[in-house]
DNA sequence: AAAAAAT
C-alpha cells in the first residue's frame, strides 16, 4: 500500500484548507465567528477558491436576517413604465430610502437590496496580482477548446473586452473574477451575439457565469429600452429567462450566485423549488421576478396554476442539461418547453451546459435550439489532473470497515486530528441512511442527503458538512452534480454508479479550483461493466490503473453501451453533428468558420495509448440503439 | 435498478 501515503498527504493538505476557512462549528444562520476562522467570510468565486482573501470584510451583513430589509427591486423609477408601489413593507426598516440611489447612472431600483457580497463599506480594492495566485490562470493557456457551428464569434480575453454594462462590471469586480475562464471567454461571446449554445464544461469552471452574464447583460439592455412589463404584484409573472436545474440545492445555489451577479442591476432574480411551502415562492415572484431559477417540478406546478407564464421568455438555459433530458426528467422538460407558452426556438435564445454530453442526448437537445454553436472546453479547475483517483478491490461485506480504515488513517492524518471533508457516494437511499447511522455509532460524524428526507433536512445536511460540523457526508446521485462544497478533500465512490459520466460528476466534487483532491471507488465483481469506462478515464487522466482492474476492462466483452465516454480525450464532450453518421444536411450546421482545430477524429485521445480504435467515431443511432 | 423532481 506504497499508494497510502499519497492519499494521506492529500487529505491532510485539504484538511488543512478546510481548518483554515470551513471548520467553524458554527452552524446557525448567522454565519460569522471572530478570529480569523469566519464561516462564511466573504464569497469567493469558484476559480479562486483556493485562497485566502487579502482583506476580509465584515463578515456579518451577509447572513444577517434578511427578512427585514429583503426588499430588493423596489422603489426608483419604473423601466417598465409601471409605478413600482408594491414594496411599501420594505420602508421604514432601514433608515429611509436614497442611500444608494444613482451612482454610476443606472437609475434602477436598487435601494434597500439586501447585499449579498457582504462588503457594503463598498471600498474597491484594485486585484492585485496576489490576488489569482490559486487557480493556475496559466494552465487555461493550453486548456483545449473546440467549437463548431456557423461564424462563431470569437472569444474575448478579457471582461473589459465586453461590454456588460457597469454595474454587472462592478459585480464582476465584487467577486474578484480578474480574467474569464475559458468557458466564459468563448461562452459569453457567442450568447451576446445572440446565438444559441451547447456547452459542454466541468461545474467550477465557471459556467454559472458564463449563462449568467449574458442573461443579465441582455435584460439590463431591455430595461433601458424601456420594455413595457406586466405589472409587478399581478398574479401571473412574466419572467424574462428561466434557468432549470436537477436538483433543488443546485437551484439554490445558482441562485445565489446569480443574485451576486445582478445586484443592483435592477434585475430581479427569484427561485422556485419543491420541498419548501410554496407561498413564500409566490410572493417572492408577485414581488417581481426577471430571472427565474427552478426545478422542473415545481415550474410545472407554477404554470398549471397560472401563477408564472413562459410567454416572454426570453432566455432559456439548462444547467446539467444531459441530465435534464435524460429518461427521468426528459417529459418534464418538453411539458415546459414544448407544450405551454414558452416561444419556439428563434424566438428566445436557449443555452446548455453540462459536462457530460452523451450523443443520444444532444440529438434530444437539438429539438430545443435553433442553428446553435457547440462548444467543449477541456476540464479545468475540477480537473481530473487534480484529482488523484484511486480504485481498490473491497468486496460488498467489507466496505464499512474499509471505509472506516480510510476515514481513521484520514484523521489520523489531519490537521488537529480533524476529519477532513469526504463526501461518500451511495447507490440507494436506504444505503445512505443506514452507513450514516453505522458511522455515527462509530464515532465518525457523519450526516446525509438523499431524496427521502425532508427539504430541511437536506439543507441542514448540507450546511451542517460544509461548516464541518459533520466532516463526513453519505449521498446520493443526488448530491453528484453541479454542487460547489469548497474544501472536499476526498470522495468516496462506497458504490460504483453504473455510468461513467456520473462518475465524472462525483469525483468533480472534489479537487476544485486549484486544490488538490482524492478520489477513492471501491470497486468488486458487481461493477465489472464500470471496469473499462473507468480505467480509461483513469488512463485519460494520468492515473494509475491497478492491473487487476485493466484485466477486469479487458476481460469485459461489451464495448460500453451507455457506459462509453460521451466525448473522452480532454473533452466532456464532442458535437454529435461532427458524427458522419448523422447525415441531416450535416454542412448546413458548421459552415467551418472558427473551429478551433485540434479536435479532429481521434486528436483528443492521443495521450491514451490503445485508446482510438474502438471510439475514433461512428456512433450511429444503429449502434447506439443496439447497446441500451 | 436507482435517483431526482409537485402536493
Amino acid at each position: 500500500m506504497n499508494t497510502r501515503t499519497s492519499w494521506a498527504d492529500l487529505a491532510a493538505n485539504s484538511a488543512a484548507e478546510s481548518t483554515k476557512a470551513g471548520s467553524s462549528a458554527n452552524n446557525g444562520s448567522v454565519g460569522t465567528t471572530s478570529g480569523n476562522a469566519p464561516t462564511r467570510p466573504t464569497y469567493v468565486p469558484p476559480h479562486l477558491r483556493n485562497r485566502v482573501p487579502s482583506s476580509d470584510p465584515p463578515a456579518a451583513a451577509y447572513s444577517g436576517p434578511a427578512s427585514s430589509n429583503d426588499r430588493s427591486g423596489y422603489g426608483g423609477g419604473s423601466r417598465w413604465g409601471v409605478p413600482r408601489n408594491d414594496y411599501r413593507g420594505g420602508y421604514g426598516s432601514g433608515g429611509g430610502r436614497g442611500g444608494w440611489g444613482n451612482r454610476g447612472g443606472w437609475d434602477r431600483g436598487r435601494e434597500r437590496e439586501v447585499n449579498p457580497f457582504g462588503d457594503d463599506d463598498e471600498t474597491e480594492q484594485p486585484p492585485s496580482e496576489q490576488e489569482n495566485t490559486g487557480i493556475n490562470f496559466d494552465a487555461y493557456e493550453d486548456i483545449p477548446v473546440e467549437t463548431s457551428g456557423d461564424n462563431v464569434p470569437p472569444p474575448v480575453n478579457t471582461f473589459a473586452d465586453i461590454d456588460l454594462g457597469d454595474a454587472l462590471n462592478q459585480n464582476i469586480r465584487r467577486c474578484k473574477y480578474v480574467k474569464p475562464t475559458p468557458v466564459q471567454r468563448h461562452a459569453i461571446p457567442i450568447s451576446l451575439a445572440g446565438r444559441d449554445l451547447m456547452a459542454c464544461a466541468q461545474t467550477g469552471s465557471g459556467k454559472t457565469a458564463a449563462f449568467c452574464f449574458p442573461i443579465i447583460s441582455g435584460i439590463m439592455k431591455m430595461q433601458d429600452q424601456g420594455a413595457q412589463r406586466p405589472p409587478r404584484g399581478a398574479r401571473t409573472v412574466y419572467p424574462l429567462a428561466l434557468i432549470l436545474s436537477p436538483t433543488r440545492e443546485l437551484s439554490m445555489q445558482i441562485h445565489e450566485e446569480a443574485r451576486k451577479f445582478s445586484y443592483q442591476t435592477g434585475v430581479k432574480v427569484v427561485v422556485a423549488y419543491g420541498g419548501a411551502p410554496i407561498h413564500q415562492q409566490l410572493r417572492e415572484l408577485e414581488r417581481g421576478v426577471d430571472i427565474l431559477v427552478a426545478t422542473p417540478g415545481r415550474l410545472v406546478d407554477l404554470l398549471e396554476r397560472a401563477r408564472v407564464s413562459l410567454q416572454m421568455i426570453k432566455y432559456l438555459a439548462l444547467d446539467e442539461a444531459d441530465r435534464m433530458l435524460d429518461m427521468g426528467f426528459e417529459p418534464q422538460i418538453r411539458k415546459i418547453v414544448e407544450q405551454m407558452d414558452m416561444p419556439r426556438p428563434g424566438l428566445r435564445q436557449t443555452m446548455l451546459f453540462s459536462a457530460t454530453f452523451p450523443k443520444e442526448i444532444q440529438r434530444l437537445a437539438s429539438d430545443f435550439l435553433s442553428t446553435y454553436i457547440f462548444l467543449a472546453v477541456g476540464r479545468v479547475g475540477s480537473s481530473t489532473d487534480l484529482i488523484v483517483q484511486r480504485v481498490e478491490f473491497v468486496y460488498e461485506p467489507d466496505k464499512r470497515s474499509h471505509l472506516m480504515d480510510l476515514l481513521h488513517a484520514q484523521r489520523a492524518n489531519g490537521v488537529q486530528g480533524k476529519q477532513a471533508l469526504t463526501l461518500v457516494f451511495v447507490e440507494t437511499k436506504k444505503g445512505a441512511d443506514s452507513l450514516e447511522h453505522w458511522l455515527c455509532i462509530n464515532g465518525f460524524p457523519a450526516t446525509s442527503i438523499h431524496g427521502d428526507r425532508s427539504q430541511q433536512e437536506r439543507e441542514q445536511a448540507l450546511r451542517s458538512f460544509k461548516t464541518g460540523n459533520t466532516p463526513i457526508l453519505v449521498a446520493t446521485d443526488v448530491a453528484a452534480r453541479g454542487l460547489d462544497i469548497p474544501h472536499v478533500a476526498h470522495v468516496v465512490n462506497f458504490d460504483l454508479p453504473n455510468d461513467i459520466d456520473d462518475y465524472v460528476h462525483r469525483i468533480g466534487r472534489t479537487g476544485r479550483a486549484g486544490n488538490s483532491g482524492l478520489a477513492t471507488a471501491f470497486f468488486n465483481e458487481g461493477n465489472a461493466s464500470m471496469a473499462r469506462p473507468l480505467s480509461e478515464l483513469m488512463q485519460e487522466a494520468n492515473q494509475e490503473v491497478p492491473d487487476w482492474l485493466s484485466r477486469y476492462a479487458s476481460r469485459a466483452s461489451f464495448g460500453g453501451g451507455k457506459n462509453r465516454r460521451s466525448g473522452g480525450g480532454r473533452f466532456g464532450g464532442r458535437d454529435f453533428r461532427r458524427d458522419s453518421s448523422f447525415n441531416r444536411s450535416n454542412s448546413d450546421y458548421y459552415g467551418g468558420g472558427g473551429s478551433g482545430g485540434g479536435y479532429g477524429s481521434s486528436a483528443g485521445y492521443g495521450s491514451s495509448g490503445g485508446y482510438g480504435g474502438g471510439y475514433g467515431g461512428g456512433y450511429g443511432p444503429g449502434v447506439t440503439s443496439a447497446w441500451d
